[in-house]
DNA sequence: TCGATTTATAACCATTGGTGACAAACCAGC
DNA sequence: GCTGGTTTGTCACCAATGGTTATAAATCGA
């Protein structure tokens, strides 16, 4: 039994090493030609394995991606606080957050494209949203941060999530775009429209007070329901 | 020879008749499981045959979808054109034409997704990139409105296009994260956060001036070149 | 009615993700 | 150092997919 901190018997430590193996070819390999592209073989081949042992450390395919994904996720994570530390006034860290943020997105663009964007497994769960956990700490940073800039600078709108919502969704579906190619035209500057934007965004919320909820026309939306805990169920 | 207008030889008939049964099939099959989900066999099933007929109309899968994109992204156009001569000033067409490019995605999000988020095809060009041709004439139309309210509306970035860029891409991203699930936290409210993002950004655009390209840091972009004519080959 | 052309199919192919039987490597306990 | 159970990796296999081709059947002009 012996549950104690017992060497990890060489067995145990060498099957790690084959599934980081198996990781980091599979990060590298989606990282560069993306997901769909790229075949369990090609990966086996790559660290001289045969495909069928990478089911001794993955359910599918996807599950694979499911753990890159939450690297990726963490990353992002990382990339906002190292920024965030960086400044003082909120509202700087605000827009250092929101360029960095962008930026993150641009230089890995492929990583990107598979947690968000990429494919879903047999329940209809996407990648990035089996991470909602790892994301959620992500949104509350950006949130909490926005209501820190909110009363720092007596924003009318002091704790309303919806114009914090409004800021990073414009940010994120910013940087979504310029992943995305082909969607909208081509920019030819792309660090203009970010700052643009940022700019915008910031006169916008500085301007705008929160809406009232009424005024508002019809449509609930589609519920905020949690369907968390599909997750592993493969 | 006869180049004139002979009958359509019954034959030719019929291979249309066969040729729009099979889109309007793929178009229904993609609509309600997405492209990837669905496959040749089924849509042939579907409409009584067998795949192998599909290939003596389409050179392969995409292409379909690439056919079915167009139609899309001219029904896209419509709902634009629609909307906007229902409003006199052009501010009010803005406005009504943002909700209602984001009603439309979020009304056909699969449609959406296949459109600008679907697969590549052998040469990396995506379904609704392939169109950039049809695509553009709805850019065109979003850039030239805001022009139109810039002027009318007297805004200090008269003819900007990067803030004419701003504005849509906020609300066309804004629009692919309430299409594509789990990106980001679900909305409680979608109307609410829409209509906040339209006055927070009509708020923004009266008070941001078009930024000098100078007092801008570094990077250049990934370029503008125009990567058309990739298209038709297979 | 005949003969060329079109149309649809069946059979096939290579590739993919995934599975299961089996043999080799491994690592105890003696 | 041997022995026997356990782990590890492979091979052969499966069903399904997109795509191709030879061929039979339907069509239609003459």
């Amino acid at each position: 039994m012996e549950v104690t901190s017992t060497s990890p018997s060489r067995r145990v430590e060498r099957k790690e090493k084959l599934r980081d193996e198996i990781l980091a070819a599979a990060s590298k390999m989606f990282a560069d030609r993306g997901y769909e592209a790229v075949t369990l073989r090609e990966i086996a081949k790559e660290i001289g394995y045969t495909h069928a042992v990478i089911y001794q450390h993955f359910p599918d395919k996807w599950h694979i991606l499911a753990e890159l994904s939450s690297e990726t996720i963490g990353l992002m994570v990382q990339n906002f606080d190292a920024i965030a530390v960086k400044h003082l006034a909120s509202k700087e860290r605000l827009f250092a957050t929101s360029r960095g943020l962008i930026q993150f997105c641009t230089a890995h663009p492929q990583q990107f494209r598979n947690v968000f964007f990429g494919p879903e497994n047999r329940n209809g769960v996407r990648a990035g949203q089996y991470i909602n956990d790892l994301g959620a700490p992500l949104f509350e940073r950006f949130v909490q941060l926005f209501f820190d800039v909110a009363k720092e600078e007596g924003l009318p709108s002091k704790d309303d999530i919806v114009v914090a919502h409004t800021w990073w969704f414009s940010i994120f579906g910013l940087a979504t775009l310029m992943v995305i190619q082909g969607v909208v035209p081509d920019l030819p500057d792309q660090t203009l429209v970010v700052e643009q934007t940022i700019a915008t965004l910031w006169a916008g919320v500085q301007a705008v007070p929160r809406l009232p909820k009424s005024a508002i026309s019809k449509r609930s939306g589609r519920s905020s329901a949690s369907k968390q805990q599909q997750l592993l169920s493969t």
